[in-house]
DNA sequence: CGACCGACCGACCGATATGGTCGGTTTACC
DNA sequence: GGTAAACCGACCATATCGGTCGGTCGGTCG
């Protein structure tokens, strides 16, 4: 059979272990609830990370570089519609490599409780600093925006992650992320009836 | 001090619940966990309700009763976007007066997987059934369009909820959620795909 | 061939969390 | 002051938790 390394397969499972630690948070998600996951017995699970907290700990680190990696393609970009636009780029793409990285990136913002992983570093700061919200001055229209195309593509990862229709979502699930922040085109405001085609 | 209504106060106790369902789960929610969101101890919750199954089956009664009061404000439309900016208001107006409710109801579009509630009746359906939407038949960017909305709303009431800005937020939530259905269509606006393969 | 090794698993352990009960105490109201 | 509901601390039996241990399987190397 296909021999995948050591180094993949450890990625396979930080990225399901991250998914459900976006999903229940850390506390509440078992190991074994990451072994059936990946298709592994608890043990064997145990075997590529000696604890969970081990788990937690590269979780942590693997989200932290997808983050400097997002920040560092965008920073250099002035504030606008257009950045926007890449940004939400960069990060559905991120999202379609490593989906449950990025929903556990994407979970601070919208639980802002309990979910905490890491108490000293806040990579999700990072997310919102890719598209200059900070949400104590920031504009609530602004943040609402922003927030709300993050949790739509939080959403649609999960849920084209569990069907097979990442690569098919993709451009669909940009578009809609995008529409969400309400930047308006010149023109071409009226609602059109948009039929539905089987 | 206030007196509120053993009904208020088990209606309170539902919606509280409901948001910890909709986030966790039932299975991963404890009995602890609603009473210490209600602000009552373990005891004095089961007084309201005298098991976590009788809970759940007031939750699962509660949401559908919700389900089917927005199903009825929007059935007689015809659809179209003027129908999908209605129901997106009626559904935004619904997870004000019931933020858990609302996002439990909400809940099976995002996950998919675990977090049945009740195996008989699927009143997750209703809510895009007020779009108009059958994952099975309708067109992707139709589907990804309304999970992404229901996405941005449910993360929104969430967030709101834990801060204080329920209503502060509710027109902006209601215009993230509309344009996230992207009715307004240049045409060209959306991204031609192209080169996906990494 | 046999020694060796990494990947993996079933069974198990002590510790903790779970749903639920019970007796008693507070609270609201007459 | 009496009454009933609301509420709680302590407790119980059990399930689940994270983690360990001994061992199996399928390669690979000499």
């Amino acid at each position: 059979m296909a021999r995948p390394f050591r180094q993949q397969i450890d990625e396979g499972i930080l990225d399901r272990a991250a998914a459900l630690f976006a999903r229940q948070g850390f506390a509440k998600t078992s190991v074994q609830d990451i072994a059936d996951a990946v298709g592994l017995s608890k043990a064997g699970l145990l075997h590529h990370f000696p604890s969970k907290d081990a788990l937690r700990e590269a979780v942590v680190a693997q989200v932290g570089t997808v983050a400097q990696r997002v920040l560092d393609e965008v920073r250099h970009l002035p504030f606008g519609a257009e950045r926007d636009r890449f940004a939400i780029d960069v990060v559905v793409d991120s999202a379609l490599a490593h989906p449950g990285l990025v929903a556990l990136l994407i979970a601070p913002v919208t639980r802002a409780d309990g979910g905490a992983l890491a108490e000293d570093v806040s990579p999700e700061i990072a997310v919102l600093e890719a598209f200059g919200v900070d949400p104590a001055t920031t504009a609530p229209e602004r943040v609402v925006r922003v927030i709300g195309a993050l949790g739509a593509l939080a959403v649609l990862t999960l849920a084209a992650q569990t069907d097979d229709q990442t690569t098919a979502w993709r451009a669909h699930v940009a578009a809609t992320c995008f529409d969400a922040l309400g930047h308006r085109r010149p023109g071409a405001a009226l609602p059109s009836p948009d039929q539905v085609e089987a």
